[in-house]
DNA sequence: TATGAAAACATCCAACG
DNA sequence: CGTTGGATGTTTTCATA
């Protein structure tokens, strides 16, 4: 897979506002609309593009109190067994495996501390869970692009979504 | 500010996939297409929605290594001052001040370790720097909604930012 | 292999009920 | 909030280099 320059402008063009048209983002590049969908059609269908998200602003939907959970695990628990346990929270934004002592970081958005508390507990209470760490996030200083996934889509365990 | 049930349906939908037709998600919650947009536009309006972007597979894109930088900072450093000072790496997607021991969590992407190496070393010759730890991650497990930003459009990935 | 032009189709969105 | 219809955007087809 090659991406040149012209590919990078329009990854940047959509990273700014993915609802930009084609034609808009051709007139940036000098490209027609269709030349332009034809390559975002081939950076998705290569797996460079994996998606188009909304930015939210979580304090504004309810969600104020933000942090990072290290997760320490019993040995021998896979990846795939972490992901498919954490996935059922909508609380977490992202999550990763990591080198250093912890096995996995966290990012958990909550209403309140209340609420990072219960998704804290919930978390630490995880069969494959022996003991967790976690600091909260103080104030936001930079949020760029957004990253992966391979996500599926919606995991959805309902409930406790419902902030404010 | 209110956000209702439908509303939240709404950012969910658009969560997962931002260039879905408003017909589309109309259809998803029982809403009309006009209607919906009437909602994405308040949203926006109040600041709940900052934006779309794209999902990208830092990978795909040559950005291979990622890894979390914790900062120590020496003391009386203003988040102002860190966040003035981080914003000038490309290679950081999010930065956040946190509880804790650590004064700052950095998420970076970089080419390869080499080039992660080296913005490390960056950051620890910062002034206001004292010390850092860092982990690598291992795999990406989870990856949903694209938090803030106050971030004014552009980071420019400029220079350095065209691995492979 | 990649592009632009054009046509068919879908979506958007302001005005109205 | 739903419906309408003109404007705009998307996507396929086709011809060209």
């Amino acid at each position: 897979m090659r991406l040149n320059d012209l590919d990078e402008r329009i990854v940047h063009a959509l990273a700014e506002d993915a609802r930009r048209s084609y034609a808009d983002i051709g007139a940036m590049i000098g490209l027609s609309a269709p030349a332009v969908k034809r390559r975002v059609d081939r950076l998705r269908a290569e797996g460079a593009i994996t998606g188009f998200t909304v930015r939210v602003d979580p304090a504004a939907l309810g969600w104020e109190t933000e942090g990072f959970i290290e997760i320490y695990c019993s040995r021998n628990t896979s990846p795939e067994a972490i992901k498919r346990g954490l996935a059922r929270y909508p609380e977490i934004a992202s999550a990763s495996t990591v080198t250093g002592e912890a096995d996995a970081i966290v990012q958990v958005f909550a209403a309140d501390m209340r609420h990072f508390e219960q998704v804290l507990e919930r978390i630490a209470g995880e069969p494959y869970v022996e003991r967790t760490k976690s600091v909260l996030v103080l104030s936001p200083l930079l949020r760029r692009y957004a990253a992966g996934p391979p996500d599926g889509p919606d995991p959805e365990p309902s409930e406790a979504a419902a902030p404010r």
